[in-house]
DNA sequence: CGTGACGTTGAATGCTGTCAATCATTGTGG
DNA sequence: CCACAATGATTGACAGCATTCAACGTCACG
């Protein structure tokens, strides 16, 4: 889904990251990483697993804000001033400084259009997990399944690798609510659970159905 | 709210745009500045009043996804391969190809600073908005309301420039709703109206406290 | 085997949407 | 200049979807 701008150059990227990564870092399930209204001198890239960012309301509520997946890039600067960055399952994070980043981009073109492609990336994807809140229960669920298998290449088994809970706050519905929908998903045929995390889906058509 | 990173310069900016510029075209209300689904040659700069991109869905549901002010860059690729870009109101704006300015961001380093800059400031952006849609009716447009004096520049007094309808798709509410807590809001002393589109802030610490 | 975290299910409440009627404003044409 | 239509906004009644509260079931782990 890369927009492949005629200046980005992969081996010069992974040479300039090489030079200014720290870690990467193990991190266990609900670590934080980076906590909400921090400096947030780094920024961080996913290796393996899932980082969620969120934010926690006064009144307990929380909201997971994105998911980030392995070769994701977050932390942009007022991002991670309101969000905090913790580990959605067992994670491996690369950490890199910041200003060394920016000021690498600013000699290295391919770094910048690297950097470019990133921000462009993960603003559409946060106009479309906006899209996604006005939807229904169902729809969401759906729409978030079919966007998992996409970001993760798989085809028709799901391994959820975060929480119920995590979902939920992701999608801006209680946790109940989201027991429902799967197990009315479930009922109507378009899923199936396999195992404790892990949901295959036996209709693909009825599934791009529901997600509208 | 930029990030002014060191490497964008302002002058080769403005000369870099000169250059590679068409318009400003002047839109009326509610014209399509660029189709759903349409090419995307070229991105947009406002220059005034206020532009909204924004999905139709089959059911004649309709989202605002965002509103761009003057100064906002939009039309990141794959962004208006799925949104419509319309005039919400009187609107000039200034047309950039995209090609031209992507291999101009490939010479000159400010220019890729700016384009950074842009985006990670309307990444920012769309997850706030995406945050904002899981609170309550009041909140939402409390939270919209202080945004939009932030974004504007306006102390007290605010001149909506789009329609309750747009602001409705935007919050995720119908008119209805919407009209209902604004009426809601004034009657707790938070807003007032002076005008048919014109709001005045009453009590700012009430605002602020209706915006959780 | 008990404890705790997580998930499921049911009943009741509540916020928002829908439908419908009314009012206000703007614009149009005679 | 006024009557009229058209659009947009407001308000009320009602329905619906999701939340909340609560109880129960299930699994992992000590």
């Amino acid at each position: 889904m890369s927009n492949s701008r005629s200046f980005v150059d992969e081996r010069t990227i992974k040479r300039a990251l090489a030079a200014l990564r720290w870690g990467p870092i193990r991190f266990r399930r609900d670590k934080v990483i980076a906590c909400e209204g921090e400096a947030g001198d780094y920024m961080f890239l996913v290796v393996s697993r899932v980082v969620r960012s969120c934010k926690t309301f006064a009144n307990g509520n929380r909201n997971v804000v994105a998911f980030y997946l392995p070769g994701d890039l977050l932390g942009w600067s007022d991002e991670n001033y309101s969000l905090s960055v913790e580990a959605a399952s067992e994670a491996l994070v690369l950490f890199l400084k910041r200003s060394t980043l920016m000021s690498l981009a600013a000699s290295e073109l391919s770094v910048a259009g690297w950097l470019l492609d990133a921000t462009t990336t993960q603003f559409c994807r946060a106009q479309k997990h906006a899209l996604l809140l006005s939807l229904t229960a169902k729809s969401r669920f759906a729409t978030f399944l079919t966007d998992l298998m996409r970001r993760s290449g798989r085809a028709n088994t799901i391994d959820l690798p975060m929480s119920h809970r995590d979902i939920a706050d992701h999608l801006g519905l209680s946790i109940e609510s989201l027991s429902r929908t799967i197990t009315d998903m479930q009922r109507s045929g378009i899923i199936a659970r396999s195992g404790r995390r892990t949901l295959d889906v036996e209709n693909n058509h009825l599934l791009e159905r529901a997600s509208r």
